[in-house]
DNA sequence: TACAAACCTGACTAAATTAGTCAAGTATAG
DNA sequence: CTATACTTGACTAATTTAGTCAGGTTTGTA
């Protein structure tokens, strides 16, 4: 299984994005600074998160970034999709490594990687960008 | 997150173990054949799900391991906790490292992380070595 | 028009982790 | 007494991670 520091940074970063979206675009310098992720790795993230329709970018002085869509369609899933965070809880599944073929009794565990993998990602597609605002801005003290 | 082949392989030589448990002791030989393990990977393994009392373990000719309780007692958890694949979604936690303070702004995800945590916690205490068992007997064809 | 702010791209790399291997035992049933 | 099986710990090749680095291109503003 995979959930590393990209797909934490992605998401942080959007949730920043989202705090600050109304007025200008946001710059991944500010976001850099504010989140202490190292600015040439945003940019990183960003360039997939563009590709994916999740932030549109504007060039030239004072650019940024902007979010695509209401904060609230934008599912965790979508984001952590876009920096290729993969729940994957088996590799048998793509082709049938050694070890994993339903002929024999071998990959007795095959079922339960299966449900807990629709077990997280569910939980990934339940939230969303405005669930994450909400929750920060309240749990302040 | 870390979830990896040793847990995997620790699921997967448990759940073997318990289907072969009622007669005879099971030599890891058998199981390392069984599942594609490698022996001496799962002679570490078995180690720590030992020192966990998880399983007994019988020396000498036709010695091999043994269920320490009733499958449905052994919960997943109880398994993964005890070859060290901690389900942590954040490092954020043990000692503030920087960017999780929670006076400032900074880590926003904080408690996004901690929710996701407690649900993939939540899978792994309600499933046992029993439902296990069941399951892969019956979806076999 | 100049120029600096900002985006954009791809190659590279140190450190950590993983998934084992290897070697050298110890204990015990038969 | 010896083959079988468990036990322990050190070691390592390969992979992945979490970035860095270098060199762009684009465009708003003065």
């Amino acid at each position: 299984m995979k959930l590393t520091s990209k797909g934490r940074y992605a998401v942080m970063a959007l949730a920043d994005l989202a705090n600050f979206n109304s007025v200008h675009p946001v710059s991944l310098r500010d976001i850099s600074l504010r989140q202490g992720i190292s600015l040439d790795f945003l940019e990183q993230i960003f360039s997939k998160l563009k590709k994916n329709n999740i932030v549109k970018s504007i060039r030239g002085t004072n650019g940024g970034y902007i979010l695509n869509k209401d904060p609230v369609q934008i599912k965790l899933a979508n984001i952590l999709n876009a920096v290729d965070e993969e729940v994957k809880t088996v590799q048998c599944k793509k082709e049938s490594k050694k070890g994993c073929n339903s002929k024999t009794s071998k990959c007795i565990t095959h079922n339960l990687w299966d449900e807990l993998e629709i077990h997280i990602n569910y939980f990934f597609e339940k939230k969303n960008l405005k669930d994450l605002i909400n929750n920060t801005s309240e749990s302040r003290n």
